[in-house]
DNA sequence: TGTCAATATAATTTCGAAATTGTTATGGAA
DNA sequence: TTCCATAACAATTTCGAAATTATATTGACA
């Protein structure tokens, strides 16, 4: 319901879309954890379909950088890594910004109303977060939604449908780092100036602070990835037996 | 064997990445028009493999966005439309010259190499090329590979890979204009001074001389555009009959 | 003891038929 | 004649088994 902005398929549709969009959530939510073998058997078994209908979930799966796919040799969960992080963060940094450099231009009233509405999502799923939840999935939902809000207005499906698809990306890194709780700066007040600036026409203002504002999040994201990498390995290592 | 830069997959493999690269081909090359549906029983035939092999192939297609896939309604292929080429046309110009840029600052002596060396085979290709061919497909993947070289050296597998996609699919509106027949202007030269401008580490000059570059290409396209896509349209109405 | 080849095992890949779903054609009622 | 429901048709979607290919194990030889 919440993340309605985010996830594109709707609920009916074929088998394989369904399939597709479980293993997706699996992967993002790192149930399956990155470079985990995707076994047919084990998978018609988690899923409940056949091996055809499970191949063609994974086969999408794969155009979107999710799995990786090895000729006769099945498919597995795509690898992370620092490097990956630092690049998927700084494409997407400077995508999001020219998006969002064409959107002011582009933005009407209506899209202003969009973006204040999300805002006000993101600002109630910030102040209703429960400290025990290490990852709010809702909160996450919420803090897209309002970017791709944003930039929703920049007259250009590809470039919108590509900052999308980084923002998919990036979601593993963040469910396993867990970034998104850096209480002690002013979240709320970062994006707001952020949203304001938008509003009042002032491009070159609204970039700069959108990216200060990645940049924290590439700082942050990067301090916690090393470790958790160590500690998925070892999982995996132990599933490997 | 001459645009090996361009297509990603080896030869070998498995019989569904054959098909998907046969039919990618037919599409890139307008023998399957745009807007044309994909029947399954039609597609066995022509492609000598089975529905579900075909199917996975297609799947692959769709996520690059040569395809579109309706639920419960087959595929066809992705239409043209000239709101579609100028999204295209002015995201590619934008994110190349981003990695243009990175590549200007990270590429060493291996990376000028790599690009003289496209040069020289583009302009080979631009020398011999026949007038009486409409569509020079090594002329256009020489083009291609060049100017890839000269980004290769951004530093970024994503935002490589993104604009690759979009050189991909910026080919069927070539293809169909064949706007790459622009003989008047000095072609060579223009290339020339964009990649000796990146080998002076002269960032701004090489990506404004770029875009002014792409502008070209852009007015070329949409200037056949039209034309072209009313006559294919009766075309495709002729097929359904 | 280490290396290599051959076999046995386990996985992926491919196939065509059956089930499901959408589309068109037909017939009746307003 | 037009609209709607029903039936016949054609397409896509799904399935499980057969074929193919990779991996692991075993044994022989140097």
């Amino acid at each position: 319901m919440t993340n309605a902005l985010i996830n594109q398929e709707p609920p009916q549709g074929t088998l394989a879309g369904t399939v597709y969009q479980a293993i997706r959530r699996d992967i993002l939510t790192c149930k399956l954890l990155p470079g985990q073998q995707l076994r047919s058997d084990m998978m018609k078994l988690e899923y409940g379909a056949s091996i055809s209908t499970i191949r063609e979930a994974v086969a999408r799966l794969a155009s979107e950088g999710l799995v990786q796919q090895l000729d006769q040799r099945g498919a597995r969960v795509a690898t992370i890594s620092e490097s990956d992080l630092r690049d998927l963060l700084k494409v997407r940094e400077n995508l999001e910004s020219i998006a969002l450099r064409w959107s002011i231009k582009n933005g009407g009233e209506q899209w202003e109303a969009v973006a204040i509405g999300r805002f006000h999502i993101f600002r109630r799923s910030l102040q209703r977060r429960n400290p025990n939840i290490s990852y709010d999935l809702d909160l996450q939902a919420a803090h897209e939604d309002f970017h791709l809000s944003l930039i929703s207005a920049c007259d250009s499906p590809r470039l919108l449908a590509i900052v999308k698809s980084l923002y998919t990306q990036s979601r593993r890194y963040r469910f396993m780092a867990d970034y998104g709780r850096a209480s002690d700066s002013d979240v709320i007040g970062e994006h707001e100036r952020i949203m304001e600036s938008a509003f009042d026409r002032d491009a070159d203002r609204a970039c700069r602070l959108f990216e200060e504002h990645a940049a924290k999040t590439v700082d942050l994201a990067l301090a916690n990835l090393t470790l958790l990498q160590r500690q998925f390995e070892e999982q995996a290592e132990l599933e490997r037996q």
